[in-house]
DNA sequence: TAAAAATACTCCATAGGTATTTTAT
DNA sequence: ATAAAATACCTATGGAGTATTTTTA
């Protein structure tokens, strides 16, 4: 499992559709699709159901929504505090 | 930034030593030594002080691993709530 | 038809390995 | 002479794109 996944997976989970989420993310749909499918399988669980022409959270897929926001969150808050503030912050010795 | 850095990153925080994080975590020192120093140009700090024989974490670099350390913990409560216990287990509706 | 997810395939970027160099002790 | 990080180089994997198929409304 990797960021990539869970960022992927956010996105769908926000819009319950792959092709939305294709879009707003600027990632094709099938690589989209493919990374569910390993995610869902690495962990073992179904994350979606995608019957008919409608996407659903399971259960599993509710919980991890939550835990990956949560966990991206605090990924762009790192990477927040990272950025270099000014001119003379090259490579500050601490973060901000 | 991918999990992948977060994991190089503290094994070598933990170890302060990239040749002894290489041995521990089963990857090529060479690997861990570009990971890291992506790690740091993308965030733009500097978080492990390598002069001399010994390595030293920053103060970016002190907050980055416990950040990551929270991240990796809660990685690894995910991946082991959705392991399927039991043989009629197989792809659960929901984290047990 | 239309709209969406899955599949097939292709490509190439890059993660990671081995070998080497550099640096300090 | 040793030990460790960085660099060079090469390869194979797999991430991602385009095209297509399948399925359902």
């Amino acid at each position: 499992m990797e960021l990539r996944h869970l960022r992927y997976f956010t996105a769908v989970a926000e819009h319950l559709n792959y092709s939305e989420a294709s879009r707003r993310i600027h990632v094709a749909q099938p690589a989209i699709s493919q990374t569910i499918l390993d995610l869902e399988e690495e962990l073992g669980v179904r994350l979606l159901l995608r019957d008919r022409r409608t996407v659903r959270l399971t259960a599993a897929g509710e919980t991890l929504r939550r835990e990956a926001l949560e966990i991206l969150r605090r990924i762009f808050r790192l990477r927040r505090r990272a950025v270099p503030t000014g001119f003379g912050a090259r490579i500050p010795a601490a973060f901000p």
